[in-house]
DNA sequence: CGTTGACATCATACTCAGTAGTATGTTCCA
DNA sequence: TGGAACATACTACTGAGTATGATGTCAACG
């Protein structure tokens, strides 16, 4: 694989790396993370990470475009089907937050970014790194506004602003990243109804109109 | 006041700092937060931040339990009157929301302690202490339980899993901490529009029961 | 009524640990 | 043999916490 390394300008960063870095980040959260303690978590020193990243911004932001990868990975084969605008919703509703929960390390990585984008203060240095990380993060939400909307269009659902609509939507969806921990006896069944309660909450709240039943 | 300060255990603590405080971790965040910074903020030096409180951690709790102070004095006027389970449970999500916007700085620092406590890793000495404000913060929460829970057996609402749909509330309640920013030409009508749209996007995801009209 | 002394309230000037980043080897393989 | 892939051993700096000094205020006391 290495050879002479054809400017594969997507250089490969080591998988074991970015899963540490990830679980590193999700348990301490970026400032609180030394490159030292990634290393060791990968039983290697700094010299290793430094040669894959020139960073620790830059080892983040690998992680971060990682996680959004695995997202838009598990939402595109949806995107591409033909169902009508709420059903096409709803499922793009239950991959994301499906992925969110399977790989939760990376995702919980993801949404401190989206956090530290949103603050206010850091160094202009950091800040463009960070904004485009914000706008890849951006343009994968914004994939679900055009279906939110034609379901409205559509009479199933209903909501006043859109922007806040699908904030609010976006946000419930990512929560589990927050306040999901899996308990030890957890079954597959018991996460994916954690699943179906999150994406059912998330669809009522834009007002999904009730299949009257009989 | 000073006198002889008899047992006033609950010192006053300088309402300067704690507002400087909140807007430097809601900035900035609490790693990246420096007690000279703070300082600054209020035109001093370190000397005073750490004559009225212990540590850095110290000063964040008190921030913590500021902002937690003012939601339970905005809730807690209407859990005392006499609503309809439903009914009650909207206005207490209104006070609450209205309460997260308007004093946003310290709500977003109340933030970020439920997610350092929901992080696993810290030192057992901030984890007591983590502890304790998470202790406070959930019974804040559990209020709003027996209320969703009464209006659940009313048939008002419906929802398979109470901890989960606790946790979804919540969730959707307090994101504008993370997202909303004022405009510079925003009125107190838009900012109530938000309110609104934000409670019933809560509301809404509980499986409240749309008042058929006509 | 002036003095004194104790204490609260800060400012200044340090110490010291942790950590990002670098410079320089070392090993191994094609 | 040259370069990729690391390890080791630094540097430099930031920032929490402390030790100590300066200032004012109030209360009791002579």
């Amino acid at each position: 694989m290495p050879q002479t390394e054809i400017a594969t300008v997507i250089d490969h960063p080591p998988a074991d790396i970015l899963s540490v870095a990830a679980r590193c980040f999700e348990e301490r959260g970026y400032d609180a993370t030394s490159i030292d303690e990634v290393a060791r978590g990968v039983g290697a020193t700094k010299g290793r990470v430094y040669h894959h990243f020139r960073s620790k911004a830059d080892l983040f932001a690998a992680v971060f475009r990682s996680g959004m990868a695995m997202l838009s990975e598990a939402v595109e084969p949806i995107l591409e089907r033909d169902y009508a605008p709420v059903e096409k919703l709803r499922r793009l509703a239950s991959a994301h937050t499906r992925t969110i929960l399977s790989t939760k390390a990376f995702q919980r990585v993801v949404w401190e970014g989206v956090e530290m984008h949103l603050r206010g203060a850091t160094t202009p240095g950091q800040r463009e790194a960070l904004d485009a990380l914000a706008r890849a993060r951006n343009t994968y939400g914004e994939v679900f506004r055009p279906v939110m909307e034609a379901a409205r269009r559509d009479g199933m659902l209903d909501y006043p602003n859109p922007s806040v609509a699908l904030q609010l939507f976006l946000m419930t969806l990512n929560s589990p990243v927050i306040w999901y921990s899996p308990r030890e006896d957890e079954t597959e069944a018991d996460r994916e109804r954690l699943v179906a309660q999150t994406v059912d909450f998330a669809m009522a709240g834009l007002g999904e109109r009730k299949a009257m039943a009989a």
